[in-house]
DNA sequence: ACATTGACCTGAGAGC
DNA sequence: TGCTCTCAGGTCAATG
């Protein structure tokens, strides 16, 4: 679940429910998913603070306290967060719960324990220690870095550079099999067989995606529904159709992920 | 410099 | 009902 797309809709849910609030208390309901700290630390140094701002970049979500210190979030495969009126409401698999002075709780919730909750003195430093590249839907991400990118990855897989976090922030393995449907490239292409065409089709598709999928998240997570019809996304399974075409979707390996595509509409140049 | 594999974790769903 | 197997949207380390 959590890729660009899904992180920006915590983050706006964070803003939209916890802005402002102050925390009353933390509870640590699963110790292994901190890092870097001990819950008792990590509570001590929490408590008394209000959520001041947030920031997201790529799959990454950090939020300001009004002490000088950040609290940063990755979600795994499996995180979400979740604001909740009352206790009896907390969902399952709850791991991180922050209690406000008024107005409920927000969950930190991770059925597979990938991913981690700490404390940042410093967000660019955090980020630069985390070694990742642009955020995708940053605009200084523009055309002629991603064809600088390029260059520099040439020897990549087209899907291994989308998902390459140290290149660009906030692509997983959904939304690079949606990219690449979108513009009509084969995952298994080498980057440095990608005409300049090709490139400007691969960036223009990158930020029309991961915009859309946002949009279609006005809620708490994203409404498959909600996205255009032409998307690959909800059909991720081998019985499914090509959304274009009607070829049957099949399922590939690349760079140790399976991938979906429609063999008809996604080529090798 | 790249791809591949397995490990980290837990739960859902399929098949028996 | 319950067992076993496979699989999953992320990342990291070890190996080829």
């Amino acid at each position: 679940m959590p890729e660009l797309p899904d992180v920006e809709i915590f983050r706006r849910h964070l803003e939209d429910t916890s802005l402002g609030r102050r925390i009353d208390d933390v509870e640590v309901l699963d110790s292994r998913i901190l890092e870097g700290v001990s819950p008792k630390v990590f509570a001590q140094r929490l408590r008394g603070q209000a959520f001041v701002g947030t920031r997201r970049h790529g799959k990454h979500l950090l939020v300001a306290l009004d002490g000088k210190a950040w609290l940063t979030l990755h979600f795994g495969m499996t995180g979400s967060l979740r604001h909740f009126a009352k206790l009896d409401d907390q969902p399952r698999h709850c791991r991180v719960r922050f209690d406000f002075t008024e107005d409920g709780h927000l969950g930190y919730v991770n059925v597979r324990m990938l991913g981690h909750v700490g404390l940042a003195e410093d967000p660019k430093a955090f980020l630069l220690a985390e070694g990742l590249g642009t955020d995708a839907l940053d605009p200084a991400f523009d055309l002629a870095a991603f064809k600088a990118l390029a260059r520099a990855k040439a020897r990549s897989k087209v899907k291994a550079l989308l998902m390459d976090q140290s290149a660009i922030a906030g692509i997983g393995n959904i939304y690079s099999d949606e990219i690449l449907f979108q513009c009509g490239l084969h995952p298994d292409m080498k980057v440095g067989a990608l005409d300049d065409d090709a490139k400007r089709r691969l960036f223009e598709a990158i930020k029309k995606v991961l915009e859309t999928a946002v949009e279609a998240g006005a809620g708490a997570e994203i409404d498959v529904g909600r996205l255009p019809k032409g998307f690959l996304l909800p059909r991720r399974s081998e019985e499914a159709v090509c959304p274009r075409c009607g070829t049957a979707i099949t399922r590939i390996k690349v760079s140790g992920r399976h991938a979906y595509i429609c063999p008809n509409c996604q080529s090798r140049h």
